[in-house]
DNA sequence: ACGGGTTAAGGAAGTACGTAATGAAGTAGT
DNA sequence: ACTACTTCATTACGTACTTCCTTAACCCGT
C-alpha cells in the first residue's frame, strides 16, 4: 500500500508518525491551521488514536473478563471510597465524563456483581454507589493482568515521561473545561470565538 | 526524579491532576502498578480524559454543522487523496481505526453529501471513497472554526510542547499496535502472561 | 404550606467504535 | 476448471459516550 518507513523532512526517523500522518494528509492539515503548522491537528489526533489504543490494549487485559476501559477506571475510584459509597455526580466529576455515562457504567458494573447501588440516606435524590466484596476480588485477581498491560503498552517510557504525558493530557482536559464554562457563560452562537 | 512540576505531596495549586487522581485513587491505583508507582495507570486514564476533552471541543468547532470528530479526520484525509478515491480499508488503516467504523463515518458523510462512494474499477471487492464538491466547500467554511477550536483547547502550549505530546501519544499506537502484532500471532489464550 | 429554581439520577435518541459473522470477489492448488 | 483460501466491504450486535428531556427531591423565599 503506502510507503512504511520514509523519514520525514525534519523530524527523527524513529517516529511512528508516518502511519497518521503522511505528508499528503500533513498538507490537508495545514489548510486548518493558523500559520501554515499542523501541530495542533496532528497532536489531537494522535491523542485520539493513543485514547484508542489504550483501550484496546487495555480490554486484553480486563475485558476479557467483561470489564471495560471505563468500567474498570470507575471500578478502582470505588475502591478508593470509603465504605459508605459515593454519588454518581461525584464519581462522573472525578473521572472527568459525564454523569449519564457513570450512570451507564454503574449499570454494567451492577449487572455484574461487582458493585451495588444504595440510596443515599442525606439526599433522595442522590444514590450511592459502593464496591461489593465480588468487585473487591475481582480488582485482586485481575491486579496482575493489568500490570502486565499497562507496562506493555507504556514499554520504553521513562517515569519523567509518563508524568509528561500524564501533565500534557490533563491541561488538554483543564483547557476544555475552562473554555466550556466560559462558552457556556456567554452562549448562544456556535460560532468559535477567540 | 519523580517528578517535576507537582509530586505527590507538595503540589503547586494550578496543576489540574487533583480533579482526577486525589490521594485515594492513587493509593487505589498503586495496587495495579509495579514497584508501587501509579504512573502507568494516572498515565492511560490521563489520556482517555484528553482525547475525550478533545472531542468535546472539536464538536464545539465542527459539529454544529453535523461531523464529528471522526468523521472530520476522514474527510481531512479524504481531501489529501487523487481523485480516484482511496480504498475504505487503506483508509482506516492510514487513520489507525478499525474499517467497520471507516464505513460508518464514510456513511455519514455520504449521507451529509460530502463524500460519495465509487466502485472500483480494478478490483470489484472494493468501493472508493471520495470527496465531493460539497466536501471541499464544507472544509472551506469551516477551516476557520476549526482553526480558533484547535488554538483554543491548546491553549498555553508551546510548538515543542504540542510536538511532544504527538510524539509520546504516538508511541503508545505503536506499543499497541506491535503488542497486538505479538499476541495475534502467539495466540489463543486471552490470559495475560508475564 | 407552597410554588419556583436548582440539582440529582435516569430514560430516549444518536454517534462512534469494536468484534464476529456474511457474502462477494479475487487468488491459488491441483 | 473447480475447489479452497484469502481479502474486502458490509450487516448485526454490543458497549461507551453524549445531549436533551423527564421526574423526583432538596432549598428557599414568600
Amino acid at each position: 500500500m503506502k510507503n512504511v518507513s520514509k523519514s520525514v523532512e525534519g523530524r527523527l526517523e524513529r517516529d511512528p508518525d508516518d502511519g497518521l500522518f503522511d505528508p499528503q494528509v500533513r498538507a490537508a492539515m495545514a489548510l486548518f491551521t493558523v500559520g501554515g503548522d499542523t501541530l495542533a491537528l496532528e497532536a489531537s489526533a494522535a491523542v485520539r488514536a493513543a485514547s484508542h489504543a489504550v483501550d484496546r490494549m487495555r480490554a486484553r487485559g480486563a475485558n476479557s473478563r467483561g470489564l471495560s476501559a471505563g468500567a474498570l477506571d470507575i471500578l478502582i475510584r470505588l475502591s478508593a471510597v470509603p465504605d459508605d459509597g459515593i454519588s454518581i455526580g461525584d464519581l462522573a466529576q472525578s473521572a472527568g465524563v459525564s454523569s449519564r455515562n457513570v450512570t451507564g457504567l454503574v449499570d454494567t458494573l451492577e449487572r455484574d456483581g461487582l458493585a451495588q447501588r444504595v440510596p443515599d440516606r442525606r439526599d433522595r435524590r442522590s444514590v450511592l454507589a459502593r464496591i461489593t466484596p465480588a468487585g473487591l476480588e475481582w480488582m485482586d485477581s485481575f491486579r496482575l493482568p493489568t500490570q502486565v498491560a499497562m507496562s506493555a503498552i507504556f514499554r520504553g517510557f521513562t517515569p519523567a515521561e509518563l508524568i509528561q504525558l500524564r501533565h500534557l493530557c490533563l491541561r488538554l482536559v483543564d483547557n476544555q473545561h475552562h473554555l466550556d464554562q466560559h462558552l457556556s457563560r456567554a452562549d448562544g452562537g456556535d460560532e468559535a470565538q477567540p
